[in-house]
DNA sequence: TCCGTTACGTA
DNA sequence: CGTACGTAACGGAC
């Protein structure tokens, strides 16, 4: 057998390198000897898990502690898998990093049950985030093992490893993105690369056990479930309508092009570049001054859409229609299984406030809803109706709820119109009393500051988001920190306690870091973070009432179904029932929604709020 | 090939 | 003192 000698934060470390089913017996002993927790890692030839079928295969098994590991070559032999196999079975438990994607691998290769091992698994890309949840541009640690192998063990180590893909790369003529199929199961690099893995995500694993502060511990297995929830969804995927989505590639197409030859003729070749797009309006007389905040001059629809100019109705459409086909529609063609599915990449537990996020084959929760064209291209299942159900105005009853403001809890206790109610509280009543017919003539003004306030925002940007004067914008901020002071004592209580302790604790217990400079943006952290827990609470009680099966997708605070076709009504009425929560006594509900067989069938649905 | 910037979609 | 994301295209840096 070879072994492969290296370190880790100076410390010696052996990965064994089974090359023969003699070397076998050596990978058992130590599985039997290291039981009470095993890191492991698969090594495949790609992420797309779902081409079992085709061309994805897995190509290496890895098991260690914090100094030693096996690599297993499972490409070559079924010995090598069942070898693997066995392993998962052996170890009472498991840490892997990221450990969802390796599930979804042992179950497509080696049928290992999912549920079976998420019973076992701690996930080392999850307690990092319980510990320090904030990317890389929030100044934080970032998930990816390179990122928390730089900042938790040793900066050089992380480093080395992202240095050591180009090389592989580089050696068999490919990319950092296309060398995983092709690169030698015995090249050096790969099996360091491979065999540290398992050994890093132990040691992490350990490293920020110690570090999750004492209330946010109780959260450890509460994201572990919902990884596993989330993990089924994408595993179920989601029906595409194939001949729609092709039909609408054609359609965008033709558009793209006839725009594209307006705006050609005008000398704009690439209607995504602003120096093009500046340069030809100049010859049209237009002289474009507005800049961005690194001084460039802008060229978004915000200013070419106020242009009576041919040129810049051809520009915005063509690069419309551009963006419409490769982001929605070829991407998820491209990332369609042998049975029509496609298999959305859910992150559970992302954002800084602990947000779930979507990407892959189609980023689900930034499809647009102004129009059903998009969503037309996903079905619910042969004989089934599609289902959304989502939480109702979430955000300001968490306001109401978690910061007990009297006047807030009043108005949705009491179903008054809280966007009057902040327009009356700051322009009067003289024009408009409550529980007249009709609304407040600055209602407007209320609803912007009441999102723009919950959000973090200020006067500003219910002026400059909300299209409300300054003056008024002034007067409503005010007002709202007035006659909601339920609110402002929250604000003011999170804010000193993010200065005092550099973050503040969710509802639900969880740290969030906030930023010295930002304090203000802990009250959004806060409502943001415990409603995200909320939805994650309402997955939990619908895969415990036996709804994971037509579960499909989570969207912040709506979650999508597909339903059987006979019972969808009824099926909705008691997930939403399921998924309504009350904080503090006051419910925030969930309204059931059923369209036909498509998503976009919900949105034309007559009644519906979207 | 990589990455920062800009633009635009969502909750 | 708006927050949190994902994706695409461009264009400079390497």
């Amino acid at each position: 057998m070879r072994v492969i000698r290296d370190q880790i934060k100076g410390q010696p470390i052996q990965i064994h390198v089974v090359e023969t089913p003699d070397d076998l017996p050596a990978f058992r002993d130590f599985v039997e000897s290291n039981r009470r927790l095993l890191g492991w890692d698969t090594e495949t030839t790609g992420l797309d898990w779902w081409n079992w079928d085709r061309d994805f295969r897995v190509r290496l098994a890895q098991f260690g502690n914090a100094s030693e590991s096996f690599v297993l070559p499972v490409e070559l032999e079924g010995v090598y898998a069942s070898a693997a196999k066995w392993a998962l079975g052996a170890a009472e438990r498991l840490v892997a990093h990221n450990g969802t994607f390796d599930r979804h691998v042992a179950k497509v290769s080696w049928g290992v049950p999912m549920e079976y091992l998420a019973r076992k698994s701690w996930d080392s890309k999850l307690t990092g985030h319980l510990v320090d949840g904030r990317g890389v541009k929030g100044g934080g640690p970032s998930m990816s093992l390179e990122d928390q192998v730089t900042h938790w063990i040793d900066a050089e180590d992380g480093k080395r490893i992202k240095g050591s893909k180009a090389i592989m790369a580089k050696d068999v003529k490919a990319t950092t993105k296309t060398f995983w199929p092709i690169i030698p199961l015995d090249h050096p690099l790969y099996l360091l690369y491979a065999g540290v893995d398992p050994m890093w995500t132990y040691r992490l694993l350990l490293i920020h056990w110690r570090k999750i502060k004492a209330r946010t511990k109780g959260l450890i297995p509460w994201e572990h479930q919902l990884a596993h929830i989330t993990a089924e969804m994408e595993h179920r995927g989601v029906l595409l309508d194939e001949e729609y989505t092709k039909k609408c590639i054609d359609e965008l197409h033709t558009e793209e092009e006839k725009q594209k030859a307006i705006a050609a003729a005008y000398g704009v070749e690439k209607v995504g570049s602003s120096n093009q797009i500046v340069a030809a309006l100049e010859k049209e007389g237009i002289t474009l001054t507005e800049k961005t905040s690194k001084g460039n001059i802008k060229t978004g629809e915000e200013i070419l859409g106020k242009i009576d100019h041919p040129l810049c109705g051809a520009i915005l459409k063509a690069s419309k229609a551009s963006k419409q086909r490769s982001t929605w529609f070829e991407n998820a063609l491209k990332g369609m299984d042998s049975t029509g599915r496609i298999h959305p990449s859910v992150n559970s537990l992302e954002a800084r406030t602990s947000r779930m996020s979507i990407n892959g084959s189609f980023a689900a929760q930034t499809i647009p809803k102004g129009s059903s064209y998009v969503r037309h291209m996903l079905l619910a299942e042969p004989g089934h109706r599609w289902g959304a159900i989502d939480y109702g105005n979430m955000e300001l009853r968490g306001l109401a709820a978690w910061s007990g403001d009297p006047r807030l809890l009043k108005a949705f206790h009491e179903n008054l119109d809280l966007h009057d109610m902040t327009a009356e509280a700051a322009f009067g009543s003289d024009v408009w009393k409550m529980g007249d017919p009709g609304h407040h003539p600055k209602r407007a003004a209320g609803k912007g500051t009441n999102y723009t306030v919950c959000f973090g925002g200020g006067w500003n940007a219910v002026h400059t988001q909300w299209g409300i004067s300054e003056e008024d914008s002034k007067k409503a901020v005010n007002a709202f920190w007035e006659a909601y002071p339920g609110a402002k004592r929250m604000s003011r209580r999170l804010m000193d306690q993010a200065r005092r302790q550099g973050g503040i604790y969710t509802a639900t217990g969880r740290w969030v870091p906030v930023d010295p400079d930002r304090p203000y943006a802990a009250l959004n952290y806060y409502v943001q973070g415990s409603c995200r827990d909320i939805t994650a609470y309402g997955l939990f009680k619908l895969q415990e009432a036996g709804y994971g099966e037509f579960m499909r997708l989570p969207v912040h605070d709506e979650v999508v179904f597909s339903f059987p076709e006979n019972e969808a009504e009824e099926m909705a009425r008691e997930a939403a029932r399921l998924m309504e929560f009350t904080v503090n006594g006051l419910l925030i509900p969930a309204d059931p929604e059923v369209g036909l067989r498509s998503w976009g069938s919900v949105l034309e649905l007559e009644d519906s709020k979207h």
